[in-house]
DNA sequence: TCAGGCGCTTAAAACGATTCAATACAGCAT
DNA sequence: ATGCTGTATTGAATCGTTTTAAGCGCCTGA
């Protein structure tokens, strides 16, 4: 089948490296391991063993290594990775599953797994579920067929039921969820530490001066929701702050994401309606924020004269809003890296037949004080 | 090898699927072809052809063809797609290349390439390329190895020389590029109309009746600078507007795709010292206006009642910050999926052994109207 | 002289599917 | 009987690797 190739090629010296390259694949299609083994005289095993380095190398004489590394080279061989997986059953690759990418909080923990794995040499495939229970199923169909070899889901939402994910369980593949958690210990998860975060904002705003405080609370579907009020009420207790029920509103829940825009408008309206005084409103993320900042504005409020205003997440519009936000902070990238992290230590346990354990891993957000918030101001302060 | 199943099993009746689903995958391990051939007393060749409704199963018995996919169900056999994918030589993946996953532009990209994927049961392989060229390299050649069956590159750069997706052509493997064109005929190429764009732009700050208008123009290395320069210039020809060189800036070359906002804040803070007034200023892009909206801010300036501001992409922080910016929108969900089916096309016509046209693709910009632009006040006006 | 060890290399068997050519059988015409 | 056609099924080769166990010289110490 394979064009017969010189048996035992000259290898140019240095000087020939030039027409190396314009030789390269003069077939037009593959090579493969045989043609490198044909090409240097020696067998596929032996090519395989010092192309990948395999512990047998040690035994190959280094003129037989550098003779194979410089045909495979001239001849522009790359290893079959399907050929490759089939044997080894290493098949290099992740799932990660994006419940919406639509999301802008997708992107930076996208960009830190793509990063960690990158630098792990594993390849990400990627899937977006558009917030819909069937193509998720159906992806994670398609990820177990390419037998990818760990999962990782990003997710904010209570989205998906526990037997979804036996079959990885099953078959040993480790998962681990960001910005979401499966309760038991079959999946590891990474998380910021909502509670502390709510906190923040809410210990800021006081600090600030601020005692009528309005809070715009999240989707109860979400899993973000209660801690962060549970971490506000936790502030405010301790303090002896106390919340105005009136000034209390809730988003809906919702599946568009971005939704979080309008529901921090109409809230914010709403809030406005109740004629009950605040000059500083905490919002539970920073499209709900900048909702509330469209209605202040709308109304003739300026933010943060009139209302101090503070999100959650940090995304990248935050800062350019204008007033740019203040806002707890997310370390998205970090808790991409953290999952990655996670899962390769599974992989890796799951390779040397060790027990590994299951991690739920808290991230730390950060106060990011940026305009949007401001002492509260004499005029307002009092009334 | 493997543990002997009953070779003649009962099939259960619907009533029985309770249990079916209790006995899934009993051994444990991965159940493979051989042992659903096995399980159904058909030959792995039989099994092969009913699954994948090969041509040849017009000949196969209804009864034998229930009976083997009741036993695939039942073992929940799932095909190996490296099996799969070595023999018939189809990976059923495409890479994706983004040149920097944090350009907020990329999302909306991103989410078209993978729903027109996923519709056609192709898995995207993503990469990242940090806007690193040995990054990209390196990721190339992964791809490559995974054997791709095309490629996708989102860019807004002349990131990458032509003979570093030659690899790509000498295999035959259609590649597409988004925002971004490589001269001559080997790519494919999706683009927005940015000529078409910038005269949208500015032909409605002409009818909105301002005059005085600033520019930002992009950066020399975007290939979208010059086209929409050349837009407004064949714009303002066309009706005698004569463009002053004292309102024009230009940002700098830079890596960092969210640099926009920084450039335009610093370069409309310039303009404005030079003291030429000026009642609307178009920017480059989104964040371009959104940094110059806020040099005008901190000058004291509103916007749209001082000086109207439009952008361009419409990413989604566009239609949410304060004032909401008027915009010319690039599809870019549209985009994506046209580059899809660009490659998907060309990945037939090699299967079909036909010739197949590489195509040049504009897209319609479309503008979109919010806050940011106003007709120019009288006051503004004269003077 | 021989057993054993060392240093280097390879034959051959997987891995799990797809696919071609071959077979087996029934029915039917010659 | 023979050949033919069409239906239903399968054996065996193949894809491009990895990996195990073995092979082959040659040397060395007994």
């Amino acid at each position: 089948m394979t064009p017969p190739l010189q048996s035992e090629p000259k290898l140019p010296d240095d000087a020939g490296h030039r027409e190396a390259s314009v030789k390269r694949s003069d077939t037009g299609v593959t090579v493969t391991m045989r043609d490198v083994a044909k090409a240097s005289g020696f067998s596929p095993a032996t090519v395989s063993i010092v192309l990948n380095n395999a512990p047998l190398a040690r035994y190959i004489a280094p003129a037989t290594k550098k003779r194979i590394e410089e045909t495979a080279r001239k001849l522009g061989y790359r290893p079959n990775a399907m050929a490759r997986f089939l044997r080894s059953k290493r098949t290099h690759s992740v799932g990660v599953m994006l419940i919406d990418i639509t999301d802008p909080y997708c992107t930076p923990i996208l960009r830190g797994i793509e990063n960690s794995l990158y630098q792990a040499s594993y390849a990400p495939i990627l899937a977006d579920a558009h917030n819909q229970k069937n193509r998720f199923e159906r992806s994670l169909e398609m990820l177990l067929e390419r037998h990818v070899e760990a999962l990782i889901v990003v997710a904010n939402w209570t989205f998906v039921d526990i037997h979804l994910l036996a079959d990885f369980n099953k078959r040993n593949i480790p998962v681990a969820t960001i910005g979401w958690e499966l309760p038991g210990d079959t999946t590891s998860s990474v998380m910021v530490d909502n509670e502390a975060g709510g906190r923040l904002a809410v210990e800021h705003l006081h600090k600030l001066g601020h005692r009528k405080i309005a809070f715009i609370r999240g989707p109860k579907m979400l899993i973000d929701s209660a801690p962060r009020w549970k971490g506000i009420q936790k502030f405010a207790n301790s303090v002896g702050f106390e919340i105005d029920q009136n000034l209390v509103a809730q988003l809906p829940d919702s599946l568009d994401p971005n939704s979080g825009f309008e529901g921090g408008f109409r809230l914010t309206e709403e809030l406005l309606q109740r004629r009950k005084k605040f000059t500083a409103l905490m919002a539970f993320d920073d499209l709900t924020a900048l909702g509330a900042i469209r209605a202040l504005t709308k109304a003739g409020l300026k933010v943060p004269e009139h209302c101090s205003v503070t999100g959650f997440d940090d995304v990248a519009l935050s800062a350019m809003s204008v007033p740019s936000l203040t806002t707890v902070r997310q370390p998205l990238e970090t808790m991409g890296n953290l999952a990655v992290n996670n899962i390769l230590e599974g992989i890796n346990a799951a390779q040397e037949k060790r027990d590994w354990a299951i991690s739920h891993q808290r991230t730390s957000p950060e106060l990011v004080i940026r305009e949007s918030t401001r002492a509260v101001s004499l005029s307002s302060a009092d009334d």
